[in-house]
DNA sequence: GCACATTTGACAATTAAATTGTCAATAGTA
DNA sequence: TACTATTGACAATTTAATTGTCAAATGTGC
C-alpha cells in the first residue's frame, strides 16, 4: 500500500473506512432492532418528506421490492405511516410517525458522539477540505459509472 | 444533510461513495470473472506475501471457512498456488501464480485508470490532505470500534 | 515419546440482503 | 374508453457470508 499513489489510497481508505465504520453500525442498529436498510429508510424520509416506495427505491439505488419489504415491516413496527398520495391514488406516501422520528434521532445521536469520537483530534479546515474533495469525487463517480435508472425491464 | 456538521458528512460521503464505487468495481470484476472477496484476496497476497488460509482471513476481517472457499476456487482457476509451509505442514502457504499476478495487474490498470478520472481534477494537496485526515479517521475506528479477533469458540 | 488440546480443511446448513420474475389491480394517458 | 405503465404482493433465486461439525493432523506440556 504504501506504493500506490495518494489517490489510490484514498479509494483504499474509503473502502476499508466503510468497512470498518459498517461493523459498528451493525451493532448499534441491532441493539435497535433495524438493519442498514432501514436506517436508509428512516434516513431518507427524515427531513419531513414523505416518498412513494417507488420513489425512495430510485433515491436509494436499490430495487422496488426490496424497499417495499424494509417499508413493510417498519409499518408494522409503526416507525412509518402511509398517507394518502395526492399524486398516485393507489401508492401512498410513506411518512415516519412521530415514533420512527424519535427512534431516528437517538440512532443520529449515537451516530454523533462516534463521529465526534473518531474526529476528535482532526483540525476543523482538514475536516472541510476532506468533505469538499469526497463531495467533488462522488459526483465525479455518479456523472461515470451510474446510469440512476432502474429500467425494470 | 446540508444541516450536518462536515464530520458527519465525512461519514456519510464515505458510505455513499463506498456504494457508488462499489458498483462500479463489481461490474470490472465480474467481467473477469471475480468477486469482491476474490479481489481482495488477490491483494493481500499481491506484495509477494504468501500466507495461510486462516492468516489471510484474520486480516481480511472475515471467517476462515469462507476464505477456504474462496482460496480453493481462485486454486482451482489457477490464480493461486499452495506451496509447502514451513510453520505449519497441515496448512499449506497461499501464493500468486504468474497468472494470478498479472491477472490482478491487470485489475489494478483497471482501477487506476478510474481513480484517475474520479481525481482528474482534484489538485494534490487536497488529495494529500483528504488522505491523512482519512487515514487518521481509520486509525481511531480500530482502536474503537473493532475487536479484531475471531476466537471462533 | 505420549497424551491431549488446538488448528486446519472440508463439508453442510443457515442467515441476511438483495435481485429477478410474475401477476393482478389500478392508475395515468392517448 | 381502450391501452400501456406502475404498483404492491408474493415467490424463487442469488450471493456473500456465518455458524456448526468432524476427522485428520499438528503443536505442546510433560
Amino acid at each position: 500500500m504504501a506504493s500506490e499513489s495518494p489517490q489510490y489510497q484514498v479509494v483504499w481508505l474509503v473502502r476499508r473506512l466503510f468497512r470498518s465504520m459498517a461493523q459498528v453500525a451493525d451493532s448499534y442498529l441491532a441493539a435497535h432492532g433495524l438493519s442498514a436498510a432501514d436506517r436508509a429508510v428512516l434516513e431518507f424520509l427524515y427531513p419531513e418528506e414523505a416518498l412513494s416506495v417507488p420513489e425512495i427505491a430510485s433515491r436509494y439505488q436499490v430495487s422496488r421490492q426490496h424497499v417495499q419489504v424494509t417499508v413493510n415491516a417498519l409499518l408494522d413496527d409503526g416507525f412509518l405511516e402511509a398517507r394518502p398520495n395526492p399524486r398516485h391514488k393507489r401508492s401512498p406516501l410513506i411518512a415516519l410517525t412521530y415514533v420512527g422520528r424519535e427512534l431516528f434521532k437517538k440512532i443520529r445521536t449515537i451516530e454523533s458522539d462516534y463521529v465526534d469520537a473518531l474526529f476528535v483530534d482532526i483540525p476543523a479546515d482538514d475536516v472541510e477540505s476532506t468533505r469538499q474533495t469526497l463531495e467533488a469525487i462522488y459526483f465525479h463517480n455518479l456523472n461515470q459509472g451510474d446510469t440512476h435508472e432502474t429500467p425494470e425491464t
